[in-house]
DNA sequence: GTCCAGGATCGGA
DNA sequence: TCCGATCATGGA
C-alpha cells in the first residue's frame, strides 16, 4: 500500500473492501479504540496515540510522524501482509466461508502488544466486550502513564505485579484480578518468559500459555493470534460455537488451515453482524435461507 | 428477579 | 475423562 506523509499526516491509499477500519477495530480483538464523533478512531497501542480514519479511497493517520509510522504503526495494522490473496483463497474454500468473508472482507488482524494482548483477553473470561473496554480503560487510567495527548499507556508486567487485589479493586474485574496478579508476578519476577513465545512452535507456545493461572485453551488462542500473530490459531468462544454450528455443522475448527485465524475472524464478525441467525429461535429470513441452503 | 457475556477452575462421578 | 457448579460484575 502507498503512504505519502502531507500536512503532518500520513495518507494511505487503501479501499474499504481491502483495509476497513470499522472491521478491524470492533471485530472483537482489540479494545483500546473508539470511534469520535467525526468518525475518527482513538487509540493507544506501546505508549503511542493515534487517530485514524477512513475516507473513500484513504486511510488517514494523525497525530504520529512519518518516522513513527513506518517503525510502528505500519506494523501494528499489519500493512505487509496481503489480505486480498488470503482473503481470496478462503473465499474458495466453501459456500459458507465466503459468506463471512464477503461480510469482513477488509478486516485486518492487528499486531498487538503480548503483554496487553494477554491481559485483555485474561479479563476477557465470562465477560461482555463493553465490560471489558471500560474495565481496561479503568486499568490504563489508574496505573498506565500518562502521555502528551492526556491519554494512558497499559501499565507493565512490573507496575501489576507490585499492585494487591484490594488495590485492583476500583477496575471492578472481580474474581480475574488474582490471575492478573499471578502473571503479572511470574512474568515480572522472571519465572515466565513471555517473550520466549515468539521463538516457539506454536503448539508448545499454546502449552506454555496455560500454564498460567486463568489461562484456558480460548484465551491462549487469542493470545497467539492477537499478540503473537500466529495466524493459524482458532479462538472459539460461544460466539463462534454457535456460529460454527450455524455454518459449517460437524466440521473441525483445525480444518481450516493456515489461515484459520482470519477465518475464524471473519466467522466472529459476520456471527455478531447478524446475531439473530445464530440465537437458536431465530425467525426465518432471506439469509437465514441462505445459510439453512448452504448444507 | 433472571439471564448472559470473546471462560477457567475445581470437585466429584 | 467428563460434567456441573462456581466465580464478580453490570446491562438487558
Amino acid at each position: 500500500m502507498n503512504a505519502v506523509y502531507e500536512n503532518g499526516k500520513i495518507l494511505l491509499s487503501a479501499d474499504a473492501s481491502i483495509f476497513n477500519l470499522a472491521q478491524t477495530l470492533e471485530c472483537g480483538q482489540c479494545f483500546r479504540w473508539e470511534c469520535a464523533e467525526d468518525g475518527a478512531w482513538h487509540g493507544v497501542s506501546s505508549g503511542k496515540a493515534l487517530r485514524v480514519r477512513q475516507t473513500e479511497q484513504q486511510i488517514i493517520f494523525e497525530g504520529t510522524t512519518e518516522e513513527e509510522f513506518q517503525t510502528f504503526w505500519s506494523d501494528y495494522f499489519d500493512l505487509n501482509t496481503d489480505y486480498e490473496r488470503i482473503h481470496k483463497k478462503l473465499c474458495e474454500r466453501n459456500a459458507a466461508l465466503r459468506l463471512a468473508a464477503v461480510s469482513a472482507s477488509g478486516l485486518r488482524i492487528l499486531r498487538q502488544e503480548p503483554w496487553e494482548t494477554l491481559c485483555s483477553f485474561i479479563l476477557s473470561q465470562n465477560n461482555n466486550i463493553p465490560r471489558i473496554k471500560k474495565i481496561i480503560e479503568t486499568l490504563c487510567s489508574c496505573f498506565g502513564e500518562k502521555l502528551p495527548g492526556g491519554e494512558y499507556s497499559f501499565p507493565s508486567a512490573e507496575v501489576i505485579a507490585e499492585l494487591s487485589e484490594e488495590d485492583l479493586s476500583p477496575i471492578k474485574c472481580g474474581f480475574r484480578s488474582k490471575y492478573l496478579l499471578d502473571a503479572a508476578k511470574k512474568i515480572a519476577e522472571g519465572k515466565f518468559d513471555l517473550h520466549a513465545i515468539e521463538m516457539m512452535p506454536t503448539e508448545e507456545a499454546r502449552k506454555m500459555l496455560t500454564m498460567l493461572r486463568g489461562v484456558g485453551p480460548k484465551v491462549a488462542e487469542c493470545v497467539l493470534l492477537y499478540g503473537f500473530h500466529r495466524l493459524e490459531a482458532f479462538p472459539v468462544d460461544v460466539w463462534m460455537t454457535r456460529a460454527m454450528t450455524g455454518l459449517f455443522p460437524g466440521e473441525s475448527p483445525d480444518s481450516f488451515g493456515e489461515y484459520a485465524g482470519i477465518a475464524q475472524q471473519y466467522i466472529y464478525y459476520y456471527s455478531r453482524l447478524h446475531p439473530e441467525l445464530f440465537s437458536g429461535d431465530a425467525p426465518e429470513t432471506s439469509t437465514s435461507k441462505e445459510i439453512g441452503a448452504l448444507s
